[in-house]
DNA sequence: TTCCAGGTGCATA
DNA sequence: TATGCACATGGA
């Protein structure tokens, strides 16, 4: 067991497999502070539909403050023995530097209809705009309680217009978003759940605004789906740095090739080669 | 000015 | 089934 759980907060001990910079900032949440940073220890505010907590780390431990104790050990996914998985991973060469560099990742277990959303205003987005839309609509439309923007329920959604969010600068994505929202009045989304993968992309891909790529990001970050493997603008990259023989630009045949090597832990892999890929980019 | 960002929809062949 | 273009927006 990696944590402890008491009345108010989680404490974390074991730091080789929960960093809560590396978990956060690894491109697959948007709805996050830094609260502050200093030589001993780092602090961020997360929210995650109607829940919220801080947490702060330092060199011994994390705590995870939260008035909703179990709702966040799901969401961080503590039970989850992640340096196993790492293990695994670095079966392959070229994980070594990925996993070294993002060692604290762990896939969150976020709700379905916030990553929905979310994934739609992604596409051909950069993640500081994609953060400040959602922002946005979560501070027009939510009332602020306990200091922070909840983010949306589907019925307050679906009062939004195209120019709301238009508004929001989601730009062409307005129209998508208006349209799935009005779909998922008609879905159970808690039955996608019990899916698997081939159907859970049909019944996701229907929507306004999800294609493969989107679909991806939905069943891992949100169904918990760890056969998929996004593959975006910066997974290409990876993959001709890495992975190919020749260049390649086809993202069917990308994805088709890094599923079948990484298999059940193609999640996973994904996300310290997403993180590592674009933070060193960022840095160059 | 052009390119790029966690791509998708739609028309066309 | 595969290919190519349009689509908002703002920073580099």
């Amino acid at each position: 067991m990696i944590y402890l759980a008491e009345k108010n907060k989680i404490i974390v001990k074991d730091l080789t497999q929960f960093n809560i910079k590396h978990i956060l900032e690894c491109g697959q949440v948007f709805r996050y502070n830094k609260i502050y940073e200093n030589d001993k220890e780092i602090c961020y505010q997360i929210i995650s539909g109607t829940y919220e907590a801080k947490v702060v780390q330092n060199e011994q431990e994390a705590i995870i403050y939260t008035r909703d104790v179990n709702y966040f050990i799901n969401y961080f996914d503590l039970k989850t023995d992640y340096n196993e998985i790492k293990r695994k991973l670095l079966a392959y060469p070229v994980m070594k530097k990925a996993i070294e560099f993002g060692y604290g990742i762990r896939i969150l277990k976020q709700q379905p209809l916030e990553t929905i959303i979310s994934f739609i205003i992604s596409a051909n987005n950069n993640i500081k705009r994609i953060q400040f839309s959602l922002n946005e609509m979560c501070e027009n439309i939510c009332e602020k309680i306990n200091g922070y923007y909840s983010f949306p329920s589907l019925q307050a959604l679906n009062n939004l217009t195209t120019k709301n969010f238009a508004n929001f600068k989601v730009g062409y994505r307005a129209n998508y978003l208006v349209e799935t929202i009005k779909t998922l009045n008609n879905v159970d989304l808690q039955s996608y759940y019990k899916l698997d993968e081939q159907k859970l992309t049909e019944k996701l891909t229907s929507l306004k605004g999800i294609g493969q790529k989107v679909a991806d990001c939905i069943m891992l970050f949100a169904f918990s789906k760890m056969t998929v493997f996004p593959v975006d603008t910066w997974i290409e990259k990876v993959y001709n740095a890495y992975f190919a023989k020749e260049k390649e630009s086809n993202r069917k045949i990308i994805r088709q090739n890094l599923t079948k090597l990484f298999g059940n832990l193609s999640g996973y892999a994904q996300q310290y080669l997403f993180y590592y890929k674009r933070e060193m980019d960022k840095k160059f």
